[in-house]
DNA sequence: AATTGAAATGTTATATTATAACATTTACAC
DNA sequence: GTGTAAATGTTATAATATAACATTTCAATT
């Protein structure tokens, strides 16, 4: 259950992440040619961009990044609208509590992810597969809430920051 | 397990909502005289705004009603202030997906709750005493990640409004 | 009752995040 | 190559939230 790869939620262990990188663009590639979606240039460079570390970043971030790189200017709607479609592949997530994107880690569905975010070193690890989603969906069914999409953000510390106290 | 009470989450069923407002009020009286946390007249008003429905309300909504309900203009600080109040105090709140606050309906604990939000009208219940703290912590621990606290918005439909479709 | 220090509120300005509306360019199917 | 839809550019603005400092209110102490 460990082995590398950006899929397993590593973000907290030390790892090659040129290999996170590598894999989330190649799944990006694939999931786009599936989906006859055009991961445009512009849209693959947000995606590296948010790739670079397991830190969650911000529209202005990402805008201001790619504004530092290229000579010319680009506004705010161009990077939402990245986000957009990012989102809508399933390749990246908003995380709520943070305004904030972060790369899609899961390996089968973009959906009912749970992220366990650090409040000192702000990386994000993405859990899929816990038992969460069949529990609220006992507890919708009993309470008769059709539930179509859950988000779970938990805020703690990393193991590597916790020991830092 | 449906006595009438705002603790009860029954956003979703028929109730007579004055008694969630009458509870809701009691209840902060009686929280804030534990804490010696002064329960002033502004920040009761806030409070009662928010109960007038199991909808959540943007900070700006509360803006305007207090705005238009006396002549005296009051400043966005003003509202978020009384708002970081009523949430250290464990009395609303914050929905991040929707960047708004609600009461809190939870008997015990104003930690780790979770929400149900009807995407149609609005509404939203507070799910206590659910399962989902402790497989987090499970699942925490697992990952050797410190968890502090959570929290989870399940969008969907409630009742009403998913026969209304 | 006057003093006083802390808490609460007022006030002004500004930061941060996100979207609307319309023009232009690009890529692809035909 | 032409037409069309998608993508991007551009400008303006909406929506949410906070910073910084002044003033007022409250309650404890003298
Ligand atoms: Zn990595
Ligand atoms: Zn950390
Ligand atoms: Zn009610
Ligand atoms: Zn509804």
């Amino acid at each position: 259950m460990s082995k590398h790869s950006p899929l397993n939620s590593i973000a907290f262990q030390n790892h090659d992440h040129s290999i996170c990188i590598d894999q989330a663009l190649a799944l990006a590639e694939q999931r786009c040619h599936q989906l006859h979606a055009r991961l445009t240039p512009q849209r693959k460079r947000v995606l590296e961009l948010i790739w670079q570390s397991h830190k969650p970043l911000g529209a202005y971030d990402l805008l201001e990044m790619l504004n530092q790189a290229s000579q010319k200017r680009i506004a705010p709607a161009t990077i939402y609208r990245a986000l957009d479609f990012l989102q809508a592949t399933g390749l990246v997530h908003r995380l709520a509590s943070l305004n904030a994107f972060t790369g899609c880690c899961a390996h089968d569905s973009h959906a009912d992810c749970c992220f366990f975010i650090c409040e000192q070193c702000r990386r994000v690890i993405e859990m899929e597969g816990n038992e969460v989603a069949s529990i609220i969906d006992k507890s919708a069914r009993q309470a008769n809430f059709s539930y179509q999409q859950l988000s779970l953000e938990v805020v703690g510390l990393c193991p590597d920051c916790r020991t830092d106290q």
